[in-house]
DNA sequence: TGTTAGCACTCTACATCTTTGAGTGCTAAT
DNA sequence: ATTAGCACTCAAAGATGTAGAGTGCTAACA
């Protein structure tokens, strides 16, 4: 389609834009490109090129903008080229300070945000791990008081929800522990997601001594698992924004901010096409939301074991550094899903 | 001090200023407010409140600005005159949404937090209670796998954290369940804080018999209790500062924004005078951040039983309708004080 | 035939100037 | 003590001018 030079003078003209932010003129282009031609040639090649729809004019005598469709051409080009590289000493680096700062899961991806944000300078967005996904190891009812027990769900990573609850008769550590043993060996070994139609299958109707206890800790277990379903968001350098001229306009920036802050459409985002694998990369318009129809998501997924679990990627402007992003969110996929499996090892 | 007119003068501006955001003129002033005397007296009044300091100018020529020292007197009229009312009415409203949607404590203060932003359309804060006060009821080992055992702490209000446990040698259910009733037996019914000043009392040597499960597990409760410390702070409502004419500013709208996504400034703000009673109000210069210098914080306390736990509040310029937000944060000082109090004798 | 120099034309950004209107402060009259 | 009147000030908004970067076209050139 694009012949070799309208190729590299598309690719200086975003290169050039993502560095300033102002439409690129043909004889600028040429003083600090050695694109071999004069500006009056690159004149008429731009002119091509915004004909073919890679080029936007703000008005009639200004410089060249790229689409969004260029971005697209330039993107794909950086991935069929495999010029995303891992630097394996800031990799490293990387996961010291996750694995050190991090004690909990959800902190160790809201570390992995903090950190992804202030290496590429955008605003940075991760989703807590999906542990409907991983399995469930245990289930423990553990007695606390005269007619109180705390129900108590064990997954790979540890414990995934609790309650407590109370109940109309006393019930004694051995039935309660009985009860616990039947439901374990019954549920053991099944996803989460598994579980929940297994009790709704009633499988417990051989457990008649107990059925009473039963019909009350069913409810609790089901809601405890309906809560594992909460997603968390992280959103970390947010105010990153502002450095970017074209948001310099009060309203871009709230309509933003207000979007990075609803977290139901952040989640929509993140997820909106399934897990898959590696990185990747939404354009301006192919965005699903109007508001952020002028910026560009990367991201990319890390894993527990061979399931994907999770997302974490940054947004900005459609002029993107998305070369240094990607190489950065390699890192993160990279190290998240190690740390991962760390955990996972671990019991 | 102030004479009877001035306090109308200066009340009448600051009343105006608080809704138009603009310098107020005296001949504006006369038309508006029916203060009995001409534009020319009111230029006169207006000139000595400039000189003992309640009013300023942005420029030479230009109409009156409140200072903080104006809305000083102001708040401090309100609350003499004891002008805050509460309504009952939406005071019930409130608290069935706030007990329908929230199923956990951390949920009922983001709510409030978001509830308290829509309803005063400032961005609002809150922060998580502060359970170290709560005090601790139970301690429970259980026994999960062999060499592997689960630690819980058990609050007031719930559980207050747990952690999985793995030992050198297996310990019998019977052996665990005796040290967790001996834990509980010793430590029961002393507060969270006095908790971590017990075990480095080393009050266990008499258990010599489960010396080495016991020294495994302290280190455990030790940094569970460390955990607890956690503080979460919420805010709400955050883009909602976009609408006020003073920040439409970008700078100013980065700076303000940069200081609500830092945590810990948050919580220092929150926390800066000791949790006492009732609400509390902060304006402009008196705020300890530079940032937030032409901001105004108004907060209130909640309580459990007759501890206080926890603050909420709102943030804005200081051209802020205190008393609105006032009557809008008695709403929910009283409300979240009985939902905690409802939960406290749930347990 | 593709490339280039040259030139007329376009449009923004920026600076400068002018006008308008709301406001003050002073003075003299009530 | 209060008020009307007037001169003066200043920001905001509109108008005008200029500089600079850019385009598109044409004619000459290799």
């Amino acid at each position: 389609m694009l012949d070799e030079r309208k190729i590299r003078v598309l690719c200086a003209i975003i290169d050039s834009y993502i560095r300033v932010a102002e439409p690129i003129g043909s004889r600028t282009l040429s003083k600090e490109y050695d694109l071999g031609v004069s500006s009056a040639t690159i004149r008429n090649e731009m002119s091509d090129l915004e004909n073919l729809g890679y080029l936007n004019k703000p008005y009639t005598s200004s410089g060249r903008v790229p689409s969004d469709k260029a971005y697209r051409f330039y993107v794909n080009k950086i991935i069929n080229a495999e010029e995303i590289r891992m630097d394996i000493e800031k990799k490293e680096e990387i996961k010291k300070i996750l694995t050190r700062e991090s004690r909990e899961i959800d902190q160790l991806i809201q570390n992995s945000a903090k950190i992804l944000s202030a290496i590429t300078s955008y605003t940075a967005l991760a989703i807590s791990p999906q542990i409907k996904k991983i399995r469930l190891k245990h289930i423990q009812l553990v007695p606390l008081y005269d007619k109180e027990i705390l129900v108590i769900l064990v997954g790979d990573s540890g414990i995934v929800n609790n309650t407590m609850l109370r109940m109309d008769k006393s019930i004694s550590s051995d039935q309660l522990n009985q009860i616990s043993n039947f439901l374990n060996k019954k549920l053991k070994e099944f996803t989460i997601d598994g579980l929940e139609d297994l009790i709704k299958d009633d499988i417990f109707k051989d457990m008649y001594k107990f059925k009473e206890t039963i019909d009350s800790v069913i409810p609790i277990i089901s809601k405890l698992l309906e809560d594992i379903n909460d997603i968390e968001v992280y959103a970390d350098g947010v105010t990153k924004i502002f450095d970017f001229p074209e948001y310099r306009d009060t309203d871009k920036a709230k309509s933003f901010i207000s979007f990075i802050e609803d977290k139901e459409q952040l989640i929509n985002v993140l997820l909106n096409d399934p897990l898959n694998n590696g990185i990747e990369i939404t354009i301006g318009d192919e965005n699903i939301y109007d508001t952020i129809k002028d910026c560009s998501l990367i991201t990319t997924t890390y894993k527990l074991g061979d399931m994907t679990i999770g997302k974490i990627g940054v947004i900005g402007p459609t002029r993107m550094d998305y070369l240094m992003v990607m190489n950065s969110l390699k890192l993160f996929s990279s190290n998240l899903t190690e740390i991962f499996d760390m955990l996972l090892s671990q019991w």
